[in-house]
DNA sequence: CCTCCACCGGAACGTGAGGAGT
DNA sequence: ACTCCTCACGTTCCGGTGGAGG
């Protein structure tokens, strides 16, 4: 976030100084700011009575010390995970369910535990998380696994610019020193772009003398499993868990729980968590989402200086997640792909402005997107390629694209805008070239016109 | 019933940036 | 300078696909 006053205050003095006179820059007018407003800018925030005790408790990282309704799954992850204290390698698990059921916080809670326990008692367990959305190779998870094991005194680096097998040879001789347990927990395994990976990881205790090796894979997709080598598939599932959704009951004791620890007595509504909590069970019982909607509307409250938070503050913050999340989404694509969002736009513009409601095509949008492109100078990729952006649009939530057959006249994606029109375009308003489009559209509407 | 359109979407491949060892 | 790798981004090719229309 850049605030637009500072960015001035800085163009301002870099100009004055920029003429190449020994003129002081005038400040004069920052004193001004100083004075008339900065000195008061916090003081009324400050006055504002805040509603939290510990904001933390209520945010979708903070991993609490109990996981309520988890109890089983957890017990039964201790049950499994249980031989590595005696430096046996347990079974590999696979652990499934839909995003915020619980999965990494119950992994990494028996994890914790798993390496105090190992302390207490004199042994060698280490869990290592490894994000397979942001590692999806092995060669970086080998690189991600030595770095655990790297003595910091001597001076070994990670190794980039080798062979991936000797890499591999470099980490298990790094992870083989001593005798030890190792649990690698595969967040989003499904993520994984290489199945040469999981099989060489499935087989890597073949290779290894003294550590033992033991694989926990967490995925979203329960059929993540179905396209592997049927051998990497039996030793990666040796043991299966599945997080079910919660339901609206299991999110408001989740809520009542955080929130007691979260809030000053007496903040919330009556009907404030059960909304909560009603609200995010409709989208497969995600406890993220039933938080960040709590966390969201009492930061409204706080804002307006209310005393509790009601229904309203809720359904303010679910507005505000979806618009964040979408604005959030649009400002960080690329180029080209923003221009088809331009596209998009235009031709619903226009749709809108011939009272035509009938649903955008993709040679239609195609069309419209190449023009645009044109026009801001840019080269327009092949069909093909945007066809791809209309996919990921798609998967973003801000279009629907639905194959259909015109039958004769072939089959095409029925593309529909999802985010409001007003919407889209305030969005689009501060993007590098809506100016430069304006009178593009314009030009579009009286032609086709 | 068959044809055929306008795409879909998988596969294979190319290119170039970037990082670090040799 | 070269090697060995990842990764992002893109293209071309081509076998489907499903229903309107002949």
């Amino acid at each position: 976030m850049i605030d637009p006053s500072s960015t001035k205050l800085v163009s301002k003095t870099t100009e004055q100084s920029s003429t190449g006179e020994s003129v002081q820059p005038d400040i004069s007018y920052i004193k001004r700011i100083d004075e008339q407003s900065l000195m008061h800018l916090f003081d009324g925030i400050l006055k504002k009575k805040p509603l939290f005790i510990d904001r933390e408790r209520l945010s979708t990282s903070y991993i609490p010390a109990t996981l309520p309704h988890r109890e089983q799954e957890i017990t039964e992850l201790a049950n499994i995970l249980a031989p590595a204290l005696d430096l046996n390698a347990p079974s590999n698990i696979i652990v499934y369910g839909k995003p915020g059921v619980g999965k990494t916080a119950a992994i990494t809670l028996v994890g914790k535990e798993l390496e105090r326990k190992a302390i207490e008692i004199g042994k060698r367990v280490s869990v290592i998380h490894i994000n397979c959305q942001y590692t999806g190779t092995l060669y970086r998870i080998l690189n991600t696994l030595a770095q655990q094991f790297i003595d910091n005194l001597s001076n070994d680096r990670p190794f980039i610019g080798l062979p991936t097998d000797e890499v591999y040879a470099k980490t298990l001789s790094l992870l083989d020193t001593t005798n030890r347990a190792v649990i690698i927990v595969l967040d989003e395994i499904d993520k994984l772009k290489e199945d040469t990976a999981l099989y060489l990881l499935t087989r890597i205790n073949n290779d290894l003398h003294n550590t033992k090796v033991s694989i926990i894979g967490i995925s979203n997709n329960l059929c993540f499993t179905d396209p592997l080598d049927a051998r990497v598939k039996s030793s990666l599932s040796q043991e299966t868990i599945v997080f079910n959704p919660y339901n609206a009951e299991q999110l408001q004791d989740i809520l009542r729980t955080r929130s007691q620890q979260a809030l000053k007595p007496d903040v919330l509504s009556v009907e404030v968590i059960p909304l909560c909590a009603a609200l995010a069970a409709q989208e497969h019982g995600d406890a993220r989402k039933a938080l960040d909607l709590l966390r969201v509307s009492i930061e409204i409250a706080e804002r307006k200086c209310d005393h509790a938070v009601s229904s309203k503050h809720v359904r303010l913050a679910q507005n505000k997640i979806e618009k964040d999340r979408i604005a959030e989404v649009i400002h960080s694509l690329p180029a080209q792909e923003r221009l088809l969002v331009h596209a998009i736009r235009v031709l619903q513009r226009y749709n809108k402005h011939m009272g035509n409601p009938s649903a955008m095509i993709t040679g239609e949008l195609y069309s419209q997107y190449a023009e645009i492109s044109k026009t801001v100078h840019y080269t327009p990729l092949s069909q093909r390629r945007v066809a791809d952006f209309i996919s990921e649009l798609d998967s973003l939530g801000i279009i629907s694209a639905k194959v259909i057959s015109k039958g004769r006249y072939g089959t095409t994606r029925e593309i529909q805008l999802m985010v409001p029109l007003t919407e889209l375009e305030h969005i689009l308003q501060d993007d590098e070239f809506t100016e430069e489009l304006g009178h593009i559209k314009m030009k579009n509407q009286t032609k086709l016109l």
